[in-house]
DNA sequence: CCTGTTGTTTTGAATAAGTCAAATCTAGAC
DNA sequence: GTCTAGATTTGACTTATTCAAAACAACAGG
């Protein structure tokens, strides 16, 4: 299962064409990539790739990645103290919460829905397009852990 | 204005000691500029701390960084593509916005108060501490900027 | 189907931001 | 005044990412 389907690989095409890119096999590889393994980062985009396209060089992945960004088809997440991360849900406006011991990110719905979510009492004179929000705190296994830890008292 | 006033440095000097760290001049310094300057980077800290304690490395000031918000005395902002800001706002949840095209960034009051002053519907079984808001969008000069160039059609 | 142009990818190098480790030094407890 | 844990310096190193030039390939038009 390296190998791309055909069927879905048809309609990655059409995703990229009606972003206005060329298609590709390292945009469709990154794309389906993206798919099966949301919030990678790019050298995990380019290990993934690498299975089903060798030839593929991590500038390349970082291109497509940066086209892909700026096109709107991915989205790209910054946490702190971590490298970029990417995913292809996109558009929904939704929210992520991010496990402060181990890195570990997942999605959180927006209570909202559409961009921004909130509104700043007082913006400085800025016009504000979204609202970024991330939630930080600790994941279901680091927190056992940090019990046994605890208890351990240690 | 180099040079530390003494009835500033003795309240730096306490926050320092209150928070469990011995009391150096690269600290009172480092806490020093980044009243005077908030949302400074590392490296600006750095040629600040410079200007009145020359003979200070990056690696101090780094160090230092780390130790005060490890300690909780300052805020690590990580914005996305940029380096690191710090400032010694701390403890009121207050968020940002910030400009996507000057990289500008300043403070925004939140509406609730204490954090996390969101919380998500579902958490995945996370527990959630705090809610990072960073607002995105245009800054005033941006905003014109773009308005002059667009009206030169160029 | 063939060709040309524009956009992609490769290759190779460079950078920015930050981290690590060992040796030296010093603030503050006693 | 002395001692020790903690701070700082020095210097190398890593990680994530970007830049640039040359080779290559998608796809629009003939």
């Amino acid at each position: 299962m390296t190998q791309l389907d055909p069927l879905e690989s048809a309609g990655l095409a059409d995703s990229v064409r009606a972003a206005g890119l060329k298609v590709t096999a390292p945009r469709l590889a990154v794309l389906g990539m993206l798919q099966h393994a949301p919030h990678s980062s790019a050298e995990e985009v380019f290990a993934g790739v690498r299975n089903e396209l060798p030839g593929t060089s991590v500038q390349a992945v970082y291109g497509v990645l940066a086209a892909f960004t700026f096109a709107g088809l991915v989205r790209r997440i910054d946490p702190a103290s971590s490298p970029a991360l990417f995913e292809c849900r996109v558009g929904d406006n939704h929210h992520h919460i991010l496990c402060v011991r181990c890195g570990d990110l997942k999605d959180v719905d927006c209570v909202i829905g559409a961009a921004p979510c909130l509104t700043p009492s007082d913006t400085s004179g800025f016009t504000v397009y979204a609202a970024e929000v991330t939630f930080t705190g600790l994941c279901e296994p680091c927190q056992k852990q940090l019990v046994l830890e605890g208890s351990a008292d240690q």
